[in-house]
DNA sequence: TTGGACTGGTATCGAATTGAAACATTTCCC
DNA sequence: GGGAAATGTTTCAATTCGATACCAGTCCAA
């Protein structure tokens, strides 16, 4: 299900650019050039996250952060400000009024995709370190280890975290994207082709025959899936 | 149960935002905009936590701290000083009068319900002093004494207190944040990095070659555990 | 007051990890 | 079969991370 962003943004050049990119992340966007409705509707349909211009007319960014932070039902939502002013003040308010991050104009693309990404990833419940085994293969996510055949094997942390996530899901195709969104931290500047590379890795310490993998399949023009045992 | 935060703060802006992000985070929340109903209400209910603002009018946030510390039902109960001033002058005081933690303004919500737990996890009832003996090592909380290899050896406070941590928990990886959340009692200003130092001075009581732990292991990306004997 | 133990910060070094790029191989489709 | 696209594999430079030595500050007891 596509998370829904609030963007309150005069400028349209700036709100079309926002719309475009988040729209690409496959998000849902709803802009406003003002701040006036925007509590009104948030209130109704709970989005995933506010993105605000500091300065837009009639009601600016500061005051409709005030007001979400009043707001019983939208208090919990993450807010992100958007801004020309680089200025210490600037930034020292909108973390005072409990702004959860800070973009400062102008942005990259990527970075703003990154970090609303990010600020959404920090919101979500933390799944628990719960072992997992699957025919030969044992994580354990509080000891961070890997079990293969009854043999311990050193990890490095992305490798771990990939390996945890295809495990937790087990069965499902992920897109290369995908892995990148979930599992890497800072996914701004990686490129799909990296997931490739973990994976040779990984299959490298789990498969008794890596170049005939038994548990981490290539699903060709789709991504990878960790075969849950028939 | 839902533990409850006492939290004195005149600005209601802040107030508000503080309320909504512990009652997020499943906290009671108990608002007072000044200090001088605080103590007694304290009194008969006994919260979990203060948060206090230094400067508040009535009754300053230091005055009240003072008279927690001296009130015999209350003096256990751990204080978080909340604070635009980040000077050194005011964080000597703050923790001089005994306060736990300090949160400078600007504060991120995160931040601030992140220390609000570390902090009351700090002051849960502490485990019962049972030995522990893994392996070749012995730790007796009791008599604070480290027996490696059937030798006594001397430890400090601190590298006692760490070990003792990882026996208890051993098996399992810890970040250095969460050792210092944990093992430390004061928190606030201490760098992760002094985790490393006291990893080393540990490995050369307990570890038959100290460069090549057989006990205590970095696990690099992610912390360090106490190697369980397999 | 001095000296020693303890604490915790920091600079530096070296090692492990990361991820991109280059090249190789396989698969798919016509 | 031929060629394009996708995936596999290896290599390597940059970066990140951890180890460690050293140091300064603090506390306390003699």
């Amino acid at each position: 299900m596509k998370s829904t962003i609030y963007v309150v943004e005069d400028d349209p050049d700036i709100s079309r650019l926002v719309r475009h990119h988040l729209e690409g992340a496959s998000f849902n966007v709803r802009l406003y050039a003002t701040g006036n409705q925007v509590v009104v509707d948030a209130e109704r349909q709970r989005p995933a996250l506010f993105l605000l211009d500091i300065m837009v007319p009639g009601k600016d960014g500061l005051e409709l952060c005030r007001q979400i932070r009043q707001s019983v039902s939208l208090a919990s939502i993450p807010v992100i400000f958007l801004t020309a002013k680089s200025g210490e003040a600037d930034r020292v308010l909108g973390l005072e009024l409990g702004a959860d991050d800070y973009i400062p104009k102008p942005f990259s693309p990527r970075e703003l995709v990154a970090r609303v990404k990010a600020v959404l990833r920090r919101f979500e419940r933390p799944l628990p370190a719960v072992p997992t085994k699957i025919d030969e293969v044992h994580i354990d996510p509080g000891a961070m280890t890997l079990t293969v055949r009854g043999k311990q094997v050193p990890t490095t942390a992305t490798e771990f975290r990939l390996l945890d996530y295809f495990m937790r899901h087990a069965g499902r195709v992920f897109t290369r994207d995908q892995l990148l969104d979930s599992v890497w931290r800072d996914t701004a500047y990686v490129t799909p082709r990296s997931v490739d590379v973990y994976v040779r890795r990984i299959r490298e310490k789990i498969e008794p025959d890596p170049e005939n993998p038994r548990y981490l399949k290539t699903v060709r023009g789709a991504g990878y899936r960790f075969e849950v045992a028939r």
